[in-house]
DNA sequence: GCATTTTCTTGAATGAATCAAGAATAGCCC
DNA sequence: GGGCTATTCTTGATTCATTCAAGAAAATGC
């Protein structure tokens, strides 16, 4: 396991250290968990590590496209490890939780705009809003853009 | 003008302020406008107003659907007048300029996910990314998520 | 006009993310 | 294996969009 974060990280070309691997294991592991939580499961993995190195850690990793970063409006950044699928999200308006969506016409991008007013583009990005199976039964008193409270499907 | 915008306002049962006003003409005059650019408009336009007030002002007017609010990852949230059309953005990766592409499929919500994991989907929110016409020919040097600098295609 | 409710002003606080400088370490050559 | 150099991590401060809080001002309804 822990070889094959290795070897990954050696074919992107970034060096091997303990805080990297740990981060790009708990990104495998975490799907979509926001920068505060990475930082405390790899400190539960290898101990104290500066919250800057997972910063720099998750930046490197993210130029590197061994991660993806995605940043839902009203939410802080988050990070998962499919990249290059082209696969899209569904975030929860209430709680934040974020789940993967498969493109619809396969791996290709499967969107294109009427009109590109001269932009060269490079990817179409879809998030759907709406309120997970948990928030609909039990809704939130807030909304995801009030501050202070905690989404109750935490990303364990 | 005014009035028009006054009537919006009444009409969405807000009070009609000179700072509501204010801030609503700004939306309609500088589409795509970050908080702090309209603050400057605003000012402009009637005078010193607080920050505060211009935050509260467009919370609102986004909570009434008079504007609507956009944050594309690693931007700082904007405001633009077109809502209930389902148009979606093109935004530079260089700059950060956006852009209105309409919906190809009309007015309806053009998507559906493959998979729903149970969510109830409110909306289907497109952003397409690539390089405008100004950063092909002319590369800003960093990418938008490097702070410290401004766009060159300012808005207003 | 006056009371009531909402909105705006003032000033402080929050919190994710970044900057900066020096210490530690990975990878490479001998 | 030992040392060299570039890269990475630690420590601690800083930035900046946004929010919080409490009181003053203004808008609407009667």
């Amino acid at each position: 396991m822990t070889s094959d974060y290795e070897s990954m990280l050696r074919e992107a070309s970034l060096r091997v250290t303990r805080p990297r691997v740990a981060v790009l294991t708990a990104v495998y592991d975490h799907p979509h968990a926001d920068t505060d939580t990475l930082i405390g499961v790899v400190r539960a993995a290898i101990g104290e590590v500066s919250h800057q190195a997972i910063y720099d850690v998750l930046r490197a990793l993210t130029t590197a496209g061994l991660v993806r970063r995605i940043q839902p409006a009203n939410s802080v950044a988050r990070y998962e490890s499919r990249v290059g699928d082209n696969h899209h999200h569904i975030v929860c308006r209430s709680c934040g939780v974020v789940a993967d969506v498969d493109c619809t016409v396969g791996d290709a991008p499967c969107l294109t705009p009427s009109d590109d007013h001269g932009f060269g583009i490079e990817e179409a990005e879809v998030i759907y809003w709406g309120l997970c199976p948990s928030c609909t039964t039990t809704p939130v008193s807030e909304d995801i853009s009030d501050p202070g409270k905690e989404s109750h499907v935490r990303q364990s």
